[in-house]
DNA sequence: TGCCAACCTATTGTATACAAACTTGCCTGG
DNA sequence: CCAGGCAAGTTTGTATACAATAGGTTGGCA
């Protein structure tokens, strides 16, 4: 199922995400179809999902740009990103099954294992990280919820992040996954809640602590 | 800038909204272009828009179906914009300026002009009220809530919810929105949160309450 | 009669051509 | 010299034709 359109989607993205489409460049529908090899119509798709998940912005007549993320707008991602998760969390808690349970662990053992290697393997950790997190999102069982949050995770700053984050920072990462767990397995809403919003800030102070001295 | 996609994309809205497109009917983009009087791009462009906003659903293999609302996915949508709209209240209330607060007023005294009406101004409340809510998003300075919101405040319960208010849920609105401005103009963070979070519990189960009795 | 397969239809995906709208820069008149 | 508008070029919006694919139906075979 590669479809024109998303094969289109994923290649504008990852120009983005390498920066060989700095910040403010004007993306034009012809240019793009030309790169990727298809057609603008597919184009035009793929620079709609984009811009529902801010990648892109608009002019007033509606042409696209690639998005600036000022020190504010990176604060205010951070922030909502952590209410949401940190209420799908409190859904979870109490809707998990044992299935799930286990795919959970099963996802976290994956983090650890990149994590543990002599040479962190940062493309499972981000992908397994996800992983973790789509599956407590799947658990709360809210389609709104879903919807909302994916167009908050895998932002441009998401991924530069990781990139950068010590082993310690990884490491640590895991092991929260590891008390929500616990949380989820106890049922406790209030727990699974708290531990996911220190997460979600602790991920972001350390993501201001690598980008301020980088 | 009545954009052929802007009309469709209303066309459908309004289908959906008024239930002649009831929930779980196909949705072919087709027969859409045809009762909106334009080709199938801008329909597809529309159903695009649609889907963000979860008015429709696709199949497995893209087919586009009428959205249905389950009593959780409503409960889940008030709470989720609850969450959200007092967040966004906390933030304007340290950054609105004289002029901002000024449209704030102006915009709840035509509610309340709607609702002193003998028979109460339905589509002006529902016109004004949300103004009101955006004048408040906008304050807030933060595009990601923005975008964010956008998807929840314009669902189709909202809509139908105002046209079975009594007049006293009206007013009380209209109330409510008074000690927003008081804790906008005290620049009270804390005060504005709690006053939003309330206005859209209590909306919340009035909503409840008419969709119960009906 | 039940099931499988092949075809046929319905529907979405893509490409391309053309139209509308916006930008830009030049030119003219004051 | 500046302002305003006009014209050329760029970019997005729309329509339409065609391709691919999923679903349903019908016919044949076991």
């Amino acid at each position: 199922m590669t479809r024109a359109a998303d094969r289109a989607y994923a290649e504008i993205r990852s120009l983005i995400l390498s920066g060989d489409a700095a910040p403010g460049t004007q993306l034009t529908e012809e240019q793009l179809a030309d790169i990727c090899g298809v057609s603008r119509t597919p184009v035009r798709d793929a620079l709609r999902r984009l811009e529902a998940e801010l990648y892109i912005v608009r002019s007033g007549s509606q042409r696209a740009f690639v998005a600036d993320w000022s020190r504010e707008d990176v604060d205010e991602m951070f922030t909502l990103r952590g209410m949401l998760e940190a209420h799908a969390a409190r859904r979870a808690a109490t809707r998990f099954d044992a299935k799930g349970l286990v795919a959970l662990c099963a996802c976290n053992a994956l983090i650890e294992a990149a994590v543990r290697q002599e040479e962190p393997d940062i493309p499972t950790f981000l992908a397994s990280n996800r992983e973790f997190h789509r599956l407590i999102v799947e658990a709360a069982q809210s389609p709104r919820l879903a919807v909302t949050l994916a167009t908050l995770v895998e932002q441009p700053v998401v991924r530069r992040t990781a990139m950068h984050y010590g082993r310690d920072q990884l490491a640590r990462s895991a092991s929260e996954h590891r008390e929500l767990i616990m949380a989820f397995e106890a049922r406790d809403a209030d727990w699974a809640h708290a531990v996911m919003t220190g997460h979600i800030r602790r991920a972001f102070h350390a993501f201001r602590g690598v980008s301020g001295s980088a």
